[in-house]
DNA sequence: GTACCTGCAAAACCTTTGCAGCATC
DNA sequence: GATGCTGCAAAGGTTTTGCAGGTAC
């Protein structure tokens, strides 16, 4: 029950930032941040067409391109994680993940860490003069199940 | 000229260990080592591919498979960097490297920070259960010119 | 001599775009 | 009604693989 609030929450909210920001509010958005809020990690795009309830909603462009304009609007995050495919996570404002990737399963599993590095952001932007920083942090190695 | 002794200890380690671990010794395999020990950033393997001395010595399907032998005998590392294409960078033991990417113009800047990332590994590795645990840590931003 | 490595070429994949029609505002 | 969004289909890039011949050991 609190889940299913906690979605709904952000579901909102991500509609209400788009809206502000100038996309039109159609069903295959909504579905498919409904399906990147309920996801247990990122996805990629094929992983969000194979979802049957994204699928009867839109085509492959229509997501793609949907994941450009949400991106852009902030709501949601464009992730490496050194795969060949690019994998998309929902953003919600004040939350942070960094990723554990197994290697050889190629299991993905987000962490909330009290991370350290956002202390580093700050001193990397004097250092370098970048700015509007942001981070993405994967630790790699090998799950319990893959070593056996 | 320490530059230049630099360059041939470590190309001297990386052939001695590729060589332990089962891999033939090779003109293209020395010569890939050599320019992603020189390399001033990661390259992809179109950047490689357009080194001359190295497209003079081997195929583009070569160098490929050569950087999946060497990243699998570690002596490589292999990084996501958001873009589309995978980057690739040589790895000398103790030497830990982060990165800056703007996002604007794509530049890619090596970051030697004293990173703190390195306690919270041997933490994800008790908590997770998972082993031979590495790390990515990628600030992206946008740089001075960019921003102008 | 054997096992591994290479070149060439083609296949496989993921991403990206053009254009005509449709939905949202 | 105007503008932005969608579907379909095709193009663009990068990565991956098969196979016959060459090379390191």
């Amino acid at each position: 029950m609190a889940e299913e609030k906690n979605t709904q929450e952000r579901l909102v909210w991500a509609v209400a930032v788009c809206r502000e920001r100038g996309l039109r509010r159609t069903k295959a958005m909504k579905e498919l941040l409904r399906v990147l809020i309920e996801a247990k990690g990122p996805l990629t795009l094929s992983d969000l067409c194979g979802v049957q309830s994204l699928s009867e909603q839109c085509d492959k462009a229509t997501v793609f391109r949907l994941l450009g304009r949400l991106q852009e609007k902030g709501v949601i995050r464009r992730l490496g994680l050194h795969e060949r495919a690019a994998y998309y996570a929902f953003a919600y404002p004040g939350e942070h993940f960094d990723y554990l990737v197994c290697t050889d399963c190629g299991k993905i599993e987000a962490l909330e860490l009290d991370c350290p590095v956002e202390v580093l952001e700050k001193e990397v932007m004097e250092q370098t003069g970048f700015s509007g920083l942001y981070h993405e942090l994967e630790f790699f190695g090998s799950c319990p199940q893959c070593v056996g």
